[in-house]
DNA sequence: CTTCGTTAGTTTGTCTGATAAACATACCAG
DNA sequence: CTGGTATGTTTATCAGACAAACTAACGAAG
């Protein structure tokens, strides 16, 4: 009678055995799947049971339906998951410092891949100079933090690194509510952040743009003390040591205690950007 | 006529209007939403209908359902989105050489976090070096993969960095298949390569740990000129050191076409992708 | 009066079955 | 051979029902 007592999530565990079929059978986008009736039977639920599960993966573009076609694979929609996550308050799960620090090791990891790939293509420069330049000329915020998003996402892309590039759209996301508390008068510090990296990847100085983009990237955390509003004071005092930064709870994602992650980021929060990686 | 792509999608259309709803109602999370059969008529459609709008909704984690509780705004929970992220357009179409390079981002990127969280936790030493005793009595490929990928999970799950978590798994699958051509006389490299890194982690030396790492990481590489075949006395010929590997192309190039790539990535890459940390 | 166990009510979870719409294919006519 | 039509397939949506799980109120015992 009772069969599996460990999730009562039925429809989580189908869409986990659909995800698993696609993966099993190597399927690519545009190929066919079984019909709903054919998957139920092959996963022993009803077509009820099923449909949710397609469905959620449907609603961000991961598997596509259509009357008469059937199944399709498809691609996750970012533009979907920017739209229904970004406007969410509350995104716990994921502390801030958590998500610099691992933005730091992407864009930092790859930016010796984008000099090098710089020495052969001049276009990754001209792109890169392109963005920098429309952000000189940009009045709203709205758009600066479209183009400022944009410039990391064609450092990422430089690389050729294309599996990161899955990982910088998700970031940018849950970056994006830090980028909008950005005041107008900060804005020239950040273009001419970036315009240093351009010239040192240029100059094939990696090791060099690495430097600037973590300075880059780290104001990012210095706002973002302004914005929980904690003591920003002790923010200052840069350096003093504590570097427990970085992790702690990886994978705590219970609902309980939702809305006590505000209050607990302010309050755990008061230490360094910089972590492990202490040079200098 | 057809204005616009036709919005057939009466499951979308419920989607926008509850995500319409929550932000009216400035709702956060913990907040309880009206019931299933509330909305289906308030939105003058079947409960079914609206059923599939917020299982769509709660596969994001933006709202959650309990029985006899009903309906809450949930907290937007990021594993949930990562663990589709091989959906993603970019993974697609992947050349080894760039998975490999990914690879090597990530996890040497990883080191010097994990290097720091284990002098103040001294569990992770022991886990790492559990898996490796594992591996040591281990017979069966089978088993040996399972650890082997074990190992280096561990190694992201100890840099406290949970987003990459949802990546290594990713790259795990990917990678299976080359782990899978590794020879039996090959493991005892594999284990004590291993355990150097563990040693270079314990005594705080993520600069070495990243060498080491690198290096055993791009035996893979190595391998898959194996797996590939295609020309490999031209791969051997032109980079017989084997540290070099260098971005290839961006995308648009399918696995087929590995050869192209192989020969252009020249021995140029005398940098280290994540040397931020090179503290001599 | 407090506290704990029980019971009734509410709400989601899942199922069965059916009809309509959209698409794909095969067939037939010119 | 071509083009339109007829038919079949598959998803989209609906209706109603029962089970499971959780909430809350109620009553009994200390």
């Amino acid at each position: 009678m009772l069969k599996n007592i460990e999730r009562s999530n039925l429809r989580d565990v189908i869409a986990e055995r659909l995800k698993g079929y696609i993966v099993n059978e190597d399927l690519r986008p545009g190929d066919r799947l079984p019909t709903e009736t054919e998957l139920a039977t092959m996963f022993g639920v009803s077509r009820l049971s099923l449909r949710e599960a397609t469905k959620s993966l449907s609603f961000l573009g991961i598997v596509e339906a259509k009357p008469g076609r059937g199944l399709t694979v498809g691609s996750v929609d970012m533009d979907r998951v920017t739209e229904y996550l970004g406007f969410h308050p509350a995104m716990h799960s994921v502390t801030p410092e958590v998500l610099i620090q691992t933005r730091l090791v992407i864009e930092l990891g790859v930016l010796p891949h984008v000099a090098e790939r710089m020495a052969e293509d001049a276009e990754i420069h001209q792109r890169l100079e392109a963005i920098n330049d429309q952000l000189r000329r940009t009045r709203t915020l709205q758009r600066w933090v479209e183009l400022d998003i944009a410039f990391h996402r064609e450092l990422i892309l430089a690389s050729g690194l294309s599996p990161l590039m899955a990982f910088s759209d998700l970031l940018a996301v849950f970056f994006r509510r830090f980028r909008e508390s950005v005041k107008k008068a900060e804005w020239p510090e950040g273009i001419e952040a970036h315009q240093e990296i351009i010239d040192a990847l240029g100059d094939g100085h990696a090791d060099q743009a690495q430097r600037l983009l973590r300075a880059h990237i780290e104001s990012h955390w210095l706002r973002l003390d302004l914005v929980t509003g904690a003591d920003s004071n002790r923010a200052n005092t840069t350096q003093s040591g504590a570097t427990q930064s970085g992790a702690t709870q990886s994978s705590a994602t219970q609902s309980s205690a939702t809305q006590s992650s505000a209050t607990q980021s302010s309050a755990t929060q008061s230490k360094q950007p910089s972590s492990p990686n202490s040079e200098t």
